[in-house]
DNA sequence: CTAAATCTCTTAGTGACTAAGATATATGTC
DNA sequence: GACATATATCTTAGTCACTAAGAGATTTAG
């Protein structure tokens, strides 16, 4: 019993922990955008870009939860701002596509570079063996919070009164 | 070589892993906001609140990085809808200590429900021993952000010109 | 060839945000 | 103790990104 507290107090200590540093990664997010003279939410467009490549405006407003007439007004500051650019799918020709302008998101970049020096300094006290863990750990984490987004977006369909009403363990 | 290109690629990857996991979980907070039916700077503050108890709204603007008349909004908002209560202090009456209504606050909490199932689940996985290394890990990760943020906001008094000219290791 | 579906953009209106300053209280100086 | 300065929150006016609804353009299905 006295094994499974710990793990218990542990487990606690953990949720609390990655609570705070992802609360500080969001504030990081919004100090770049602040000091790049961009809204927040083209700035995350920015990211999506940079992880997916070259999407198209409704993929973006998938990924981000806008609507597609916000999405809109994105693309037209990026643009404006000469950080991405539109393309007209040949193919067919209802779609647009957002590709980055790498020179121009470089500009970007650079204010990545605080994040990247200190992440590679934690980094550095790690071994190979213990970074894998790390690595299979935010791959798994990944999953986990984009199924439980999932399950939060299912229930905002399901009218309030048929939930299945979430019991908690304890008060958050 | 061999060696150092592997750990590269690994510290490549893991920050890829580490920045869609952290995109993903900004969506859950946004995810909740909506469902919940407040904005998200409204959640994010119910948050700071859950982390460090009875805070001032001095000390929510300055977490949020808000103005202190923003947080005036998001404090009305929150207490016309029951989730907090403005006390203020006795003995400087200058200051609003902001306090979540525990009860109503759970309402709340229930929507953090989906997020702590998946990570029960993927916690499972690892030993008490590899918890605590994600527990280091989550510390000194938290505590490389606030270094970066600090580094970032410094940027932003320095005119530009003057500005250190940070290199880019690689296009990011 | 027409109807329905899909994708982006437009428009009008809303709400959270900032900047600047008002208000209230506290602290330091003489 | 009175006055100036500092601190903490709130108010106001104006701005900007967002949503909802629907229009326009193109594709797909019958």
């Amino acid at each position: 019993m006295s094994r499974t507290k710990a793990r218990t107090a542990l487990l606690q200590e953990l949720e609390a922990a990655m609570r705070r540093s992802s609360a500080q990664g969001v504030l990081y997010g919004q100090t770049v955008a602040n000091v790049a003279g961009i809204a927040n939410s083209d700035l995350e467009c920015m990211d999506i870009l940079y992880l997916e490549g070259r999407v198209t405006a409704g993929r973006l407003a998938e990924v981000t939860g806008l609507t597609t007439g916000a999405i809109t007004g994105v693309i037209d500051r990026l643009e404006k701002a000469g950080l991405v650019r539109r393309e007209r799918d040949e193919k067919d020709r209802r779609k647009v596509f957002i590709a980055v302008v790498p020179e121009a998101a470089m500009k970007i970049g650079q204010f990545y570079v605080p994040m990247q020096q200190a992440m590679e300094k934690v980094f550095g006290a790690y071994s190979d063996e213990e970074l894998r863990l790390l690595l299979r750990f935010a791959n798994e984490g990944y999953k986990g919070v984009l199924a439980a987004t999932e399950a939060l977006k299912s229930l905002l369909d399901t009218p309030p009164e048929k939930r299945p009403d979430l019991k908690l363990k304890k008060l958050r």
